[in-house]
DNA sequence: CTGAAAGCGCTTACAG
DNA sequence: CTGAAAGCGCTTACAG
């Protein structure tokens, strides 16, 4: 009885014939449901692996079934971090039975769509820009009651998973007392921003923690971008001169860098210089930059999470979930590791690409 | 007569209500059907778009319409190479209607679940390892008249997205030949990768264009590792020393270099060195990698065209598409670029992570 | 514990 | 050009 399996697939009323049984039974074995004798269910489940029966989607999702379909809406720049990201989100939503539905470009336009055909059935956002449209878009899924939850950067206070900005900053101002840096640069990005804003406190705090005093901290805004790395770089590099530098994040500090190599400064002889991201492109530098490394992987794995409970549970309230940092000594800091990254990559057998 | 648009969404039966015709006609308009008189699909758009309906995806499929998804399953080392893929596939999925349901992981496991819930109705395929189980699954697919295609690695004569890697060793050697570069070594992956020997084919093929003689290249036998880069770089740096080395990939190039640091040669000075792949890496290594770069956008592209070609006419017969490369010229085969790398980041404001 | 039947929201011959 | 009706493959009260 068993059907060719190359013209068309098994369907439900195909199983419950081969066990003489009904759909509605079938079903139920299908969902799990307990109420079915187990000798019952032995029958069902052997004629299912006979057939080689798959309950379609579709009329799954129809019948109330739910659809198990998630969208994962990310920016397309992020390359490797979204690579981990989404390597992190996907663990957990396959465990959970979950498939995940992918867009990396124009999701503001698409993101409602995908909801109104039935094809996800909540959302992950990496919203990174335009905060003004991705507000307008979470009001509205929100007052339609749609699950969803955003990572990285918190908006309003919907559900988010944000990194603990104040620990990462913290922990590098920690690193810098150790070193005995007296007179520090902080390279902020935009001043009006939450991440970077957060970033200088704790570093602030951390330095005073560390036995510093906060006078000797000198910032300078910035916008993120590498350019005005190197622009606040020049800034910095004034009279009297810093041992060490911090930038928000790992592009600035690349630009300080290149500033340093243009004139003819030693780093971290001349000074000390640290970033914030563990961008991929970090541990290549010359020499290889100090960060902070957000736990990008686990950021994936909870925002998974927390969606799924969401859809679980869409009256749950879910507020920020804040994780924490690592802290990445290379070589610009002035520890001693210097181009020490080639052993690594030998035994790793590094993976790059 | 506009419902509240948070109670439930809108269904055909809804508009074809609220512009007093029936299902059918809706229904004929939605799909783009010709025969429906013009002041009849005007009244239906209007109630569509009064009433803010969206076709329901699941109903559509049951129904015979198509569900519109691909499955793309892709390994998960490939970071920023398969985020860039990715934006290309989506490009083209995006114009013709289709979305995307990703896999990075155990993707051979699920990939056959996927097509029997009626999931996705077809894959792209971006396979590195394992032939044996990927040979296996594919046939399996082809058997059952799945459309998929494979991106970067042929096999078998699956529809497939290939590299010119023949005329990416070839240009490269022709570039080593205008250096005047007579003793090359070629440091090659596993002996018997197709990649691998093609490159080396048109490497040949290519040096003796260029007026060089092919006695003058060693091919050392490697396995894409940095590891083995690095021992195949000892090997080769015998008397009479090479002019330059060419490695299969830049995993390889980077085991070279490491292998020159360490030794305290100079590249390009002492020997020059170049790979292929143009890994995320490359350029931020010293000196930055001359290396020859796939077109990976285009790729993506490519590939879904190909699927949806495919997907619309099953008995098509697709073999092989082979892409043009880019030859990326840096500083490590002694062109003139020694650490030119920063004044481009500052101009392009560098878009790291 | 099990089955008959209604229903999910569409599409598509079949009539007219 | 348009409509009534069947059907896609499930799930889920409702009976028993």
């Amino acid at each position: 009885v068993v059907p060719d399996p190359l013209s068309g697939k098994a369907t439900i009323e195909d199983v419950a014939r081969a066990c003489g049984l009904s759909r509605a039974t079938v079903s139920r074995v299908i969902n799990g449901e307990a109420r079915v004798k187990p000798g019952t269910a032995d029958k069902v489940k052997k004629a299912i692996a006979d057939l080689d029966y798959h309950p379609n989607l579709h009329a799954r999702a129809l019948s109330g079934g739910g659809g198990n379909t998630v969208g994962i809406m990310l920016p397309g720049i992020w390359r490797s971090y979204h690579s981990v990201l989404l390597e992190g989100i996907e663990e957990v939503a396959s465990q959970e039975g979950y498939d995940i539905l992918v867009r990396t470009k124009n999701y503001l336009e698409h993101a409602e769509r995908l909801f109104d055909e039935g094809r996800v059935e909540g959302f992950l956002f990496r919203n990174i820009d335009r905060p003004e449209e991705h507000m307008r878009l979470f009001s509205r899924l929100a007052r339609r009651g749609v699950p969803f939850a955003l990572i990285g950067d918190a908006l309003g206070d919907f559900p988010a998973i944000v990194l603990d900005n104040v620990g990462g900053g913290r922990m590098m101002a920690l690193h810098f007392a150790e070193h005995g840096f007296r007179r520090v640069a902080f390279l902020s990005g935009p001043p009006d921003h939450a991440d970077s804003i957060d970033r200088y406190l704790g570093f602030r705090m951390g330095f005073e923690e560390g036995g510093k005093s906060p006078e000797g901290i000198v910032r300078i805004d910035g916008d993120y971008s590498t350019r005005s790395g190197y622009d606040s770089m020049a800034r910095a590099w004034a009279e009297p001169r810093p041992d060490a530098v911090f930038a928000a994040n790992d592009r600035m500090a690349l630009g300080a860098l290149l500033f340093c190599q243009e004139k003819g400064l030693r780093v971290p002889e001349d000074v000390a210089i640290a970033g914030f991201d563990d961008s991929f492109f970090s541990e290549y530098l010359s020499p290889p930059l100090t960060t902070v490394r957000p736990p990008v992987r686990v950021m994936g794995t909870t925002a998974m999470r927390t969606l799924i409970s969401l859809l679980r549970e869409p009256a749950a309230k879910v507020g920020r979930i804040i994780l924490p940092t690592t802290l990445v000594l290379r070589a610009s800091c002035g520890c001693a590791f210097s181009r020490g990254s080639a052993s690594a990559f030998l035994q790793d057998d590094f993976n790059g690409e």
